[in-house]
DNA sequence: CTTTTAATCTATCGATCCGATAGGAATTAT
DNA sequence: ATAATTCCTATCGGATCGATAGATTAAAAG
C-alpha cells in the first residue's frame, strides 16, 4: 500500500505541473487543492525539494514549483522518495538492492524470480506514467 | 514492501509443494527448511490455515498439508491473506475495494488510473505465479 | 528598516503495525 | 497414560505513520 504521504505528494505535484509556468505555489494554497493536511504537506514537500524534485523560493510571493519539466517526473521517482522502492523486497529492488535479512541465499531462493517480475511489472508501468500525463487527463480545476 | 510473514510463508508453502503427497509436515520442520523462527512460522500457518490455504491434522505425527493442489495456489493468494490487497491504495484493489481515506472524489481522482493500472501488472504476475512454479524452479533441497 | 509572508527546522504525540516470544489448552496416535 | 502436535491468547519492544506545534530564517514590500 502507498503511505498517506505519497497520495498527497502526488496529488500535490499534478497540481503543480497543470499550473507550469505560473509562478511558485504557497504551501497553503497546494494544501488546499491537494486536500491535505497543512503542516504536513510542509514536511512532504521539503522532502521532495531535498530530493531535487522541486525547487523553492522563500519570503514573501515564495513556493514551490517542479524542478524539472512535469514530463520529466515519473509516479515511481515520487513514490521512491516517500515511500521507499518499488519492489516487494529488497532483493528484488534495482534501485536499491539488498539481500532480503534473514534470505539464506538469494541465489538459490525460490520466491525471488516472482518478486523480480512483479517489480519490473509495477515499474514499466509507473516509470511511464508521468505527472504531464496526470495533469492532462485530469480536469483542469479541481473545486473541493 | 512484502512483510516477513509473506516471505516466510511463502517459502514454507513452496516447501510444502515439494513434498506434496507426502503426508502432513509438523510446525517443526518446516520451520527448518523455511529457516524461519518457529513460534513465529506457528502463527503464520494457522492464519493460512483459516484462511483455507493449508489444512492440519493434530496430535501426533499431525502437520499441515495445501489444501488444494499446488498448482492452484497463486502467490496472490498467500500475499492477499498476510498482507492484504495487492493495490497500492484501497481504490485500486479488486478484490478489496475502498475509496481511499480523504480523497475528495475518486471518479476524478488524477492519482487513481496509475494505481489501477500499476495493480492490474502486479496481479498479472502474481496471480499466474504459482506454487507449483516455484517448487518446480527451485532445487529440490535446501541444504540451508 | 520594519513588517509581513513565506519556507525551514526540530521536537513531539498517539496510534497502529510488525516481528517475535511465552505459556498453556486441546487433540490425537502410540 | 504419555508424548507429540496443533491451537489459542496474551504480551512485548521497536518501528513507522499521520499529524501538530512552535520557533527560526529568508526575502519581498512598504
Amino acid at each position: 500500500m502507498l503511505s498517506r504521504r505519497s497520495r498527497y505528494a502526488l496529488r500535490a505535484l499534478i497540481h503543480l505541473a497543470q499550473r507550469e509556468e505560473d509562478g511558485p505555489a504557497s504551501i497553503a494554497e497546494i494544501a488546499r487543492l491537494a486536500s491535505a493536511p497543512r503542516k504536513f504537506l510542509e514536511a512532504i514537500l521539503l522532502d521532495l525539494k531535498n530530493h531535487n524534485l522541486l525547487v523553492s523560493s522563500r519570503g514573501r510571493s515564495g513556493g514551490y514549483q517542479l524542478a524539472t519539466a512535469a514530463e520529466a517526473i515519473s509516479f515511481a521517482d515520487v513514490i521512491r522518495v516517500l515511500d521507499g522502492p518499488l519492489a516487494l523486497a529488497p532483493c528484488a529492488s534495482k534501485t536499491a538492492y539488498r539481500p532480503c535479512e534473514a534470505c539464506p541465499d538469494v541465489a538459490t531462493c525460490p520466491v525471488h524470480p516472482a518478486l523480480v517480475a512483479a517489480r519490473e511489472a509495477v515499474a514499466s508501468v509507473l516509470e511511464g506514467w508521468t505527472l504531464a500525463r496526470a495533469a492532462r487527463e485530469a480536469p483542469p480545476f479541481q473545486i473541493s
